[in-house]
DNA sequence: CTGAAAGCGCTTACAG
DNA sequence: CTGAAAGCGCTTACAG
């Protein structure tokens, strides 16, 4: 009692007190935590997981963020972090070996990775294992926690921005209309755009990114003057053919980027919006530690917006 | 014994097995990790202590790839990774809590960070608990296990590169060379230069660097085609006055960074060499593993050599 | 304040 | 193959 300093039921004398931290100091003694979870039933830990390896150094680039807003929240709320890296060499990685929850070592884990299969996840919902999951996923709102981005802020916050550079025809590239996230995306930027006099947005497809002549007749023909990249698979090939154009950025040509993988790109500092990853995992883990101490009577999902970052690749018209 | 998988002293029949199968899958049963762990009196679980807090981004974004090649290596070997990330608000961050050792739940540890505690290390020995240390320390070689980075071949290497470009002669640009790091990399490019007629290194200090009119001067009256940076609290005032002076990089001036944190740059793609920390945190667990197996008599200093990779800043004369 | 006991959920000899 | 028992090192009532 002393050691685990509970103000407990019985009271201590200071010099009992002291007696006790002596010994413990002259013993080198120190508990064992694996008793001592084993005993009071909780662990005081955080899984963090990832339904993909980690060890691509992209994925590790990715996925960081996210651990280091976890580390971050767990650490404050008491928790220490635990990463299942054991015999998951297989992609993706599985939850379920040989049948069995191998978690349970956390008290709750989050969840990241891009295609969490719909399966383990309902079995961890039937076996009453605390989970956030960062991202959405196949299983119906209200059944499940997950945290995600909502881009309809920061697509907004930049698309004003263009428009305060004096920009007022911007080119939207994007190939599926049908993601959420392209549609929020759009939104934000539309919003913008109904909001300004004489302002105009393009919606613009693969169809015209054929080589860099016809993307350039694209762009003049409907006066644009800002490229909104709004399509991850659009952007690598892309991005070649606008360095092609006799355009110089961004004094000709403003670029704007909604999707978050930037790093690859041949520019140092792209105007851009961030996931706010770190947020992500924390907002996740905030989340995760309520309904482990039973603050939880249902599920949702949290939104977090992303962030705007004004980079060199725009410039006033 | 079937659900453990050991192939223990007791044969147990085919349908024995099944039938125990069987029945773990229709209770939902997996085994509590803790108690397992009690009982077997081994946790299969690697700690990632950091004596630095690793909330800043940068810190983050420098300690990732050893956590990478940790996690890489420990999930091979069968492996979990703990953070210990509970109740750690201070700078530096502290192994012993209320005198006592916050680490036991990991069978070792692997600790990162710049300004390790020597009195902490001391009294982690003595309690006799495992851990590998990355970096060096206080602590007599032959007492303690550390992994730490060669920079000599590196920079053998990278001075290789430049002499193959054609530059004989090479500014090395180092402050303190008391350091043992900054003392490897003048050997490494020394012994190019010295295998090399008529190749020529010239030592520079900060006294070199006062303006970039002066810096200029010192370039020129010696000669120096390729300026190699060697020592980091010179790299980030002298990038300036180089970028400043009328000399184009890399075909007037080429420039090579022998130091680890080129990320924060004006350059996207330097000539640099890299640490190779994921590898560090690999070769970390590696010797970590083998004195949790029991498998070692003795405490030595691991050496990793550092990475040379090319960029834009160098070209041939 | 102190001591003895049960229990957390496993593993591991040991006897049948 | 099966069953009963001790033990891993704590926490937590409970009796003194």
């Amino acid at each position: 009692m002393v050691l685990n300093q509970t103000q407990g039921r019985v009271p201590i004398g200071q010099e009992t007190r002291e007696r006790v931290i002596a010994a413990a100091q002259e013993l080198g003694y120190s508990p064992n935590p694996v008793a001592q979870m084993l005993a009071r039933g909780s662990n005081r830990i955080i899984g963090f997981f990832s339904f993909e390896k980690t060890f691509p150094y992209t994925a590790a680039d990715f996925y960081n963020p996210y651990l280091v807003g976890v580390q971050r929240e767990a650490g404050q709320q008491g928790y220490d972090v635990i990463l299942f890296t054991r015999n998951q060499a297989e992609t993706p990685r599985k939850v379920y070996q040989d049948g069995m929850n191998s978690l349970r070592l956390a008290d709750g884990v989050v969840l990241v990775g891009n295609y969490p299969d719909p399966i383990e996840l309902q079995r961890l919902t039937k076996e009453n294992y605390p989970f956030v999951l960062v991202g959405r996923c196949k299983i119906p709102q209200g059944e499940v926690d997950t945290v995600v981005n909502d881009h309809t802020p920061a697509s907004y916050e930049a698309a004003r921005y263009l428009i305060e550079l004096n920009h007022r025809h911007l080119g939207f590239l994007a190939d599926d209309l049908s993601l959420a996230y392209h549609q929020e995306r759009l939104a934000g930027c539309q919003r913008a755009v109904d909001e300004t006099p004489h302002a105009r947005l393009t919606i613009l497809n693969s169809q015209a990114l054929t080589d860099s002549a016809e993307l350039k007749t694209v762009i003049q023909e409907n006066g644009i003057t800002a490229l909104i990249f709004a399509d991850r698979s659009l952007v690598s090939t892309t991005i070649k053919l606008v360095l092609e154009m006799p355009l110089r950025i961004p004094e000709d040509l403003s670029l704007l980027f909604l999707v978050s993988n930037t790093w690859d790109l041949p520019l140092t500092r792209p105007t851009r919006v961030s996931l706010n990853r770190d947020v992500v995992g924390q907002v996740a883990v905030q989340r995760l530690v309520k309904r482990l101490e039973g603050a939880l009577n249902e599920y949702q999902q949290t939104q977090v917006s992303c962030r705007f970052i004004v980079g060199d690749t725009t410039a006033a018209r």
